[in-house]
DNA sequence: TGTACATCAGTGAACGCGCGTTCACTGATGTAC
DNA sequence: TGTACATCAGTGAACGCGCGTTCACTGATGTAC
């Protein structure tokens, strides 16, 4: 009977790995042809099986795009706790750690430009994205902002020079975010990250999808500005 | 020779209807399937032609495809410097004039999507995007800071609270912008006008590709906070 | 330990489909004299 | 004004292609007794 598992777990374990080399096919296929174009058959090809063997891991093309986004959105929430988790550990200014998360998941799209287009470009028509990404989504999101949760429970979230008070109607719209991330964060602190989260999301995706060819020179030296502005806004010091 | 030319006229006129109407059936295909899915064939199908016919119009798919992209940038051009045009008739405060051309290319965006995401989302794999864009962006970016050109040539633009100053490299970054744009401006505001740029961007694309659904409950409300928030940070009073 | 059975990854042929593009053509409209 | 010719929008058949999915199958591996 140990034995019996043993070969059952050995035979999941091939099955795992299979799983995991169509998925990195795929995101091969993906970079070269886009996500429209991802087909069956040519992953196939690729891994030398015939197409129907395919039909033993996904149930079809939609599902294996469907696996393929989750396992971006995971991918990008996992690089970006590691991350949480140096900056963490790093000590420093509520600034300066502020900025390793951003840099990270900058990192993580420049690496993967097709990947990031599937979490944050267009979305692939006529499909509906995953359940779980959501989960995935506020796990990056909650990475970004940590050092801001942590720098507002200690009482070290500096108040802004000329405060703007926030309509009730805007503090209300904000207040899921405000819940799920940092209850005890006050309303128009929770408005500027959420601006912030808005302007990174922007400059990665302009960089990644080539919009600043020949207008801004050097995208590092202005994301770095730009997420050190951000801090600086929201109030860490 | 007086009828000749009006004969060719009318030729050319029929010749530019059909090609508009061919545009705007693919319009509508891509709003349904997406670019990378847009067919010839079903689109000669929706106007009651051979597929072939479509060659007298088009040199092929790719091409029709550089024409859809072009003429959705020269639309958003245009839309854009006629709300520029009526906030310079408007009056009012900068902070005010300057809220209005972020607004309409909001509303632009969410009433055609699919040719925001054309523009500003995932580019289309191994299709280059046409010449012409350039100069279409070029516009949609002159329109939307124009107030800041004349705020900032009236000396009505404030400077920061805390001034930081640009690095020399950052500087150099930005410069192709700051002479295009404005000449005038100094470094910082420009690093600043950028980063304006890149939220207001940011904050549509989050909204037109479904990615605040469930968190923010009210995106019209953040983005005129946004964009309010923006000409402040830039000094427009 | 040996044998009969179950599981399941992978095969390969076949299906029906829609695609982009080509080509020789028709026929209406415009042009030249 | 009438006639011969040129232009050009649109036709329809044909091409070769790659696709997703299905199905009955083989054969290796694991399981039960």
């Amino acid at each position: 009977m140990s034995v019996t598992s043993a070969s059952h777990r050995a035979r999941d374990r091939v099955r795992r790995e299979m799983t995991g080399e169509i998925l990195s096919v795929a995101r091969q296929h993906l970079a070269r042809d886009g996500a429209a174009a991802l087909s069956l058959r040519s992953i196939a090809r690729d891994l030398g099986l015939a197409p129907s063997a395919l039909y033993r891991y996904f149930e079809g093309r939609a599902a294996l795009l469907s696996a393929l986004i989750l396992a971006s959105y995971e991918s990008l929430a996992e690089w970006a706790e590691a991350a949480a988790e140096r900056a963490a550990r790093l000590g420093g200014s509520d600034a300066a750690r502020f900025t390793v998360v951003p840099q990270a998941i900058r990192s993580w799209a420049l690496e993967r430009p097709h990947e990031w287009g599937l979490l944050f470009g267009t979305p692939v028509p006529g499909y509906q994205a995953p359940e779980g990404t959501v989960v995935s989504y506020t796990r990056i999101a909650a990475a970004t902002v940590r050092p801001v949760a942590e720098a507002s429970a200690a009482g070290r979230l500096e108040a802004p020079e000329r405060p703007t008070p926030v309509p009730e109607a805007l503090a209300g719209a904000v207040a899921p975010i405000g819940e799920a991330l940092f209850p005890d964060l006050a309303t128009d602190a929770v408005v500027r990250v959420v601006r912030g989260w808005t302007t990174m999301i922007g400059a990665i995706s302009l960089e990644v999808f080539g919009h600043w060819r020949g207008a801004l020179l050097d995208p590092t030296l202005f994301f770095e500005r730009t997420i050190a502005d951000i801090g600086d806004a929201i109030g860490l010091r």
